[in-house]
DNA sequence: CCGTTAACCTGAGAGC
DNA sequence: TGCTCTCAGGTTAACG
């Protein structure tokens, strides 16, 4: 679930769930996530109020009462669910995945409310949970990040501080979150096609037209997949239930081999990869 | 400082 | 059926 969207989703959705909430219990059955769960991260969240729940760039923010915070990100594979006290799998499910499938030997954090747990889900471990002791630390890690698309100041102005003398390609550029937070791969290969830019383009070739193209069709991108509940890629067999659709509305991402969605081209999308990553864009459309 | 690459993990799916 | 190989929504230490 982890782009901006997808997280958003969760935020929303998890919100209306454990606001001004107790934690009651805290189990972590896996300590070794990408950074290691510290020692007293169950003594430190157990009878903690939920204040509210916030979303930073592609991090889950929960804050607790007393200036504490709870930190998520879910790498490339985790998720949260929602489980009834009873356990009962059907509609339980926080976001993007319901089913009898349920992974739970990948259950590493588990948060019990009153009625319900809270469960972190991460089969690959490349996700995390921190916990912060102050404002003072939460103000220290929102620095690590550049502005979302979808706030004001992500204007021309600061397209240009970005893009300006860069020998990075576009869709680096794009994914790196201390320039711009928020976006993944799936997103950065949809931005650049509306915004017809060659992923391999450098950010100092990027011409203004182009930069109000990217202003305009990242801001369009993100709100619509928030709006259609994020995507879902992977999903388990047999799920039911709540799901994203923006998948179906994907124009370019793991399209190769197929036509070019503007009907005035019609050739056929490419798949290349760019730092490890893939990328996929119209050779004709996208310059 | 800048840009690139490999590594961290598990599981699904393809091909044989 | 089962083996091997590739690939996956992310981040970052280490390198030149």
């Amino acid at each position: 679930m982890p782009e901006l969207p997808e997280v958003e989703i969760v935020k929303l959705s998890l919100k209306k769930t454990i606001k001004s909430k107790k934690i009651l219990k805290v189990k972590v059955n896996n300590r070794n996530l990408r950074f290691k769960i510290q020692k007293d991260f169950e003594a430190l969240l157990k009878r903690r109020k939920i204040i509210d729940v916030n979303r930073k760039a592609k991090y889950l923010i929960i804050i607790l009462d007393d200036n504490k915070y709870l930190i998520m990100h879910f790498g490339m594979s985790g998720t949260l669910h929602l489980l009834k006290k009873e356990f009962d799998f059907k509609n339980t499910n926080l976001s993007f995945y319901k089913g009898q499938n349920f992974p739970s030997k990948h259950n590493h954090i588990e948060l019990f409310f009153d009625k319900f747990k809270i469960v972190y889900n991460d089969p690959r471990r490349f996700g995390f949970v921190k916990f912060l002791n102050s404002k003072k630390e939460l103000v220290k890690f929102l620095k690590n990040f550049g502005i979302e698309p979808l706030e004001k100041k992500f204007n021309i102005k600061y397209l240009k501080k970005i893009l300006n003398n860069k020998n990075k390609n576009i869709k680096n550029i794009l994914l790196d979150q201390k320039y711009i937070s928020g976006i993944g791969n799936i997103y950065a290969n949809e931005i650049l096609f509306f915004s017809k830019i060659n992923p391999n383009k450098l950010g100092k070739k990027i011409n203004i037209s182009e930069m109000k193209k990217l202003l305009v069709f990242s801001k369009k991108v993100l709100r619509k997949a928030i709006k259609k509940g994020g995507s879902t890629i992977r999903d388990f067999k047999n799920a039911e239930g709540t799901k994203g659709s923006f998948q179906d509305e994907f124009k370019v991402y793991n399209k190769d081999g197929f036509r070019c969605p503007n009907s005035l081209c019609a050739k056929f999308i490419k798949k290349i990869t760019i730092s490890n990553r893939s990328s996929f864009y119209c050779p004709d459309c996208q310059k």
